[in-house]
RNA sequence: GCGGCUGUAGCUCAGCGGAUUAGAGCAUCGGUCUACGGAACCGAGGGUCGGGGGUUCGAAUCCCUCCAGCCGCACCA
C-alpha cells in the first residue's frame, strides 16, 4: 500500500491518462483542501477544450468514490478532501505501523555512499563536518527504507606528503609520533612535518627517497606508513562517536586501497581507444568539457612522471563499486568545487563502460560553511577549526543552558542530554538548509530552542513523551479518529505526508526536506495543543488525542533519527 | 574568457517538474492564559522574489540577457 498522497495520484491518473495518455494530475497539498491537483490546465489544452470543462469532468469520474471528494475551483483546479471515514482508516493502519506507513524498497538496492574522507595524520576540521553530517544523514535515510548501504570512506592515505609524514614520524621517534597521534594531536603532527621539510633540503630530499620506498612496497616504509593509518582511523572513530555518526573503521578504504587497480584502468582505457598523449601525460577528453582557451580538456589518469593522478582512483573506485560490489546508485558527497572533476569521471566511466546507464550516479554536492564575516570558517588566525573543539562548545553552552533551566538530572544524564542536544544543534543547521548553499556557522542561533532548530524538534519530540507517560496505559487501537476540528485534522494530515517527505528527501539527496516536513510537523503540534487538551480530555476524545501524539512523536523520533540526530526523553 | 553554484521580508532560510491572496523562523510591535512542560500560544507590520526582456490565459519557478558574490578551468589530492 502506498501512501494517501500516492493512492490519490493513482487514482486520479486514471481520469488523466484517460483524456490524455502520460499526463499526470500534479497533486500537491493545499491550503484550501486537503489536496490539489493543478494538472487539468495543462490536459485541456493539449485537448483544446476549456479547462473549467475538463475539470467537472474529472470531477464527475467517480474515480476518487470512497476516498475524497473533489471540487472544481478558479480557472480548473481540482480541490480534493479525504472521506472522513477514508482518513481515519488511513491512521489506524499507523498505529500498529513501526514504520509509520513508510514502505520498504522491494527489491532493496545498494547504494554506495561516499562521505567524510578525510586525511591520514590532518586533522578533522569544519571542511569535513558537511560531508560527514550529510553522508550520514543519507546513509541512515537510505536503510530506512530497506536499501543497503555500503559506506565508503574515501580518506587521503596516500600521495607525496607521505614521505615527509614517515620521515617527521622518525625523526620523533615511532612511540613519541604514537603518542602525540593517539591523543589525537594531528595538527601538531602534521606541521612538524610541514616545517621540517619546508626548512631543511636534506628532510626533502628524505622525504622524496620515502615517497619512491612506499610506492615500491619496501616493508619498513609499509610498516611505518601504516602506523600513521591506524593512529589517524582510530583518532576519526573517536570524531565520529563524538558526533554520533554511523561510520566504523571498517567503512574506511581510502585512496591506497586502489593502488593495484589502477595500471588496470589505464591499459583498459588504452585498449578502448579512449586514451590520448598530451604533453607526456595519458589523458581522456570527454566532450563538452573545455578549458579557458576553449580547448578540450582532459582527465589526466597518468602524469608525465608515471605516476597516477586522482582520476585514475576515481575511476577505479568507480569499478570497484559498480563491478564488485553491485552498486545500484553511487552518492558522493563532495564539495561543490569538485563538480568539473567528478563530471569528467562520471562521463569517463560511462563511456568506458563501466558505469551503466542503470546505476544512478549523483555528486551530492554542498556549499561552504562559513564564519560571521560570510568568509570560509576560520580561527581569529586564519587556521581552520577543529571539529571537535567545535563540538566541545556547543556541548558546553548546551549544558550551561541546561544547568540554568535547573533541570533535576544528576550530572551524568545531563552531560549526556548536552551532548545530544548540540549534536542535534549543528546537525540540523547542516542538514535544514539546501544543500549548495553556503551556510553561516552560529552556534547561538543553532542552539537555540526556539525557531527551525535541531533542540525545538527535540523539545516537541519531549513534550509529547512527557504527555504520553502520564497517560499510562491506553489502547490506541481504538482511536476513531473523527478529527473534530481543525488543528486535529491539520496534525492528521502531516503524519500520513511522512512517507513522502523520506520519498522526497532520497529523492533529491535532499536531507533539509525531510527537515522541513518535521519542523512543519512540530509547528502543528502546537496549534494542536491549543486547540485540544489531551490529558483532560475524557473518553473517546482522550483515545484519538492520545493517538495523535503517539503518531507525532514516533514521527518526530523516526525522523529525527533519519538524520542522525537523537530522540531524547526528556530534556 | 568558459563553466558551475548562489542572489526571495531588517536577519537566517523554505518554495523553483508554472497555477487560486509569495511562506516560515528570528528580530520588532501588540495581545492571551494560575500553564496536559511558559523553553508556550494568538495577532500585526514588513517583500518591485538581484535588474531587464521573452514564452504563457498565468512565471519566484521555464528561456535569453545583464549585474553581484563564491568556486572550478592539465599532471596536489
Amino acid at each position: 500500500m502506498g501512501s494517501t498522497y500516492e493512492i490519490l495520484v493513482e487514482r486520479l491518473a486514471r481520469s488523466f491518462q484517460r483524456l490524455v495518455p502520460g499526463s499526470d494530475p500534479v497533486l500537491r497539498t493545499s491550503e484550501r483542501a486537503d489536496f490539489q491537483a493543478n494538472g487539468v490546465m495543462a490536459v485541456a489544452k493539449s485537448l483544446g477544450r476549456p479547462p473549467r470543462d475538463v475539470a467537472t469532468e474529472i470531477a464527475a469520474s467517480g474515480d476518487l468514490d470512497g476516498v475524497a471528494t473533489i471540487e472544481v475551483a478558479g480557472p480548473g483546479f481540482l480541490n480534493i478532501t479525504l472521506d472522513p471515514a477514508f482518513l481515519a482508516s488511513q491512521l489506524r493502519a499507523l498505529i500498529g505501523d513501526e514504520r509509520l506507513g513508510l514502505t520498504l524498497v522491494a527489491p532493496p538496492k545498494t547504494v554506495v555512499i561516499d562521505y567524510s574522507a578525510p586525511n591520514v595524520a590532518k586533522e578533522m576540521h569544519v571542511g569535513h563536518l558537511r560531508s560527514t553530517v550529510i553522508g550520514d544523514a543519507l546513509a541512515r535515510t537510505e536503510r530506512l527504507v530497506g536499501n543497503q548501504v555500503i559506506a565508503r570512506n574515501h580518506v587521503g592515505d596516500w600521495g607525496t606528503p607521505f614521505g615527509m609524514l614517515i620521515e617527521h614520524l622518525l625523526d620523533l621517534g615511532e612511540d613519541r609520533a604514537i603518542a602525540e597521534l593517539s591523543i589525537g594531536d594531528l595538527n601538531t603532527f602534521y606541521q612538524g612535518a610541514r616545517s621540517a621539510f619546508d626548512a631543511s633540503e636534506a628532510f626533502q630530499r628524505r622525504s622524496r627517497a620515502r615517497v619512491v620506498l612506499l610506492q615500491g612496497g619496501d616493508p619498513e616504509t609499509r610498516r611505518l606508513w601504516h602506523i600513521l593509518v591506524d593512529q589517524s582511523v582510530a583518532y576519526f572513530s573517536q570524531v565520529y562517536a563524538k558526533l554520533d555518526v554511523t561510520l566504523t573503521p571498517d567503512d574506511v578504504v581510502g585512496e591506497s586501497f586502489y593502488n593495484d587497480a589502477l595500471e588496470g584502468v589505464v591499459s583498459d582505457l588504452d585498449a578502448l581507444g579512449l586514451l590520448e598523449d598530451s604533453d607526456g601525460a595519458r589523458c581522456v577528453f570527454p566532450p563538452g568539457f573545455t578549458n579557458r582557451d576553449g580547448e578540450p580538456l582532459p582527465l589526466i589518469v597518468q602524469k608525465r612522471d608515471e605516476g597516477f593522478g586522482y582520476a585514475a582512483t576515481d575511476l577505479a573506485a568507480v569499478r570497484d563499486r559498480v563491478g564488485n560490489l553491485h552498486a545500484d546508485e553511487l552518492l558522493y558527497v563532495v564539495g561543490a568545487p569538485q563538480a568539473q572533476h567528478l563530471a569528467m569521471v562520471f562521463a569517463v566511466a560511462r563511456r568506458a563502460g563501466w558505469l551503466p546507464d542503470t546505476v544512478r550516479c549523483e555528486h551530492v554536492a554542498f556549499g561552504s560553511v562559513l564564519g560571521p564575516d560570510r568568509k570560509m570558517y576560520k580561527t581569529r588566525s586564519g587556521e581552520t577549526v577543529k571539529l571537535v573543539e567545535l563540538l566541545d562548545e556547543a556541548i558546553e553552552r548546551a549544558y550551561e543552558a541546561l544547568v540554568a533551566r535547573g533541570t533535576d538530572l544528576d550530572d551524568a544524564s545531563r552531560r549526556e542530554l548536552a551532548t545530544q542536544i548540540a549534536r542535534a544543534a549543528i546537525k540540523y543547521a547542516d542538514l535544514s538548509t539546501e544543500r549548495q548553499r553556503d551556510y553561516v556557522f552560529d552556534l547561538n542561533r543553532m542552539l537555540a530552542f526556539e525557531g527551525d532548530t535541531g533542540p525545538y524538534l527535540q523539545y516537541a519530540h519531549a513534550r509529547l513523551r512527557s504527555i504520553l507517560r502520564r497517560a499510562g496505559e491506553v489502547e490506541l487501537e481504538r482511536a476513531t479518529f473523527s478529527l473534530e476540528n481543525t488543528p486535529s485534522r491539520s496534525l492528521a494530515l502531516a503524519l500520513l505526508g511522512w512517507p513522502d517527505a523520506v520519498a522526497s528527501a532520497l529523492e533529491g539527496a535532499a536531507p533539509h526536506r525531510l527537515c522541513t516536513y518535521l519542523f512543519d510537523l512540530a509547528q502543528r503540534l502546537t496549534a494542536f495543543y491549543e486547540a485540544c487538551p489531551v490529558l483532560n480530555a475524557e473518553g473517546a476524545v482522550r483515545v484519538e488525542r492520545l493517538a495523535l501524539c503517539d503518531l507525532a512523536a514516533r514521527t518526530l523520533a523516526l525522523g529525527l533519527g533519519a538524520l542522525g540526530i537523537a530522540a531524547p526523553e526528556r530534556m
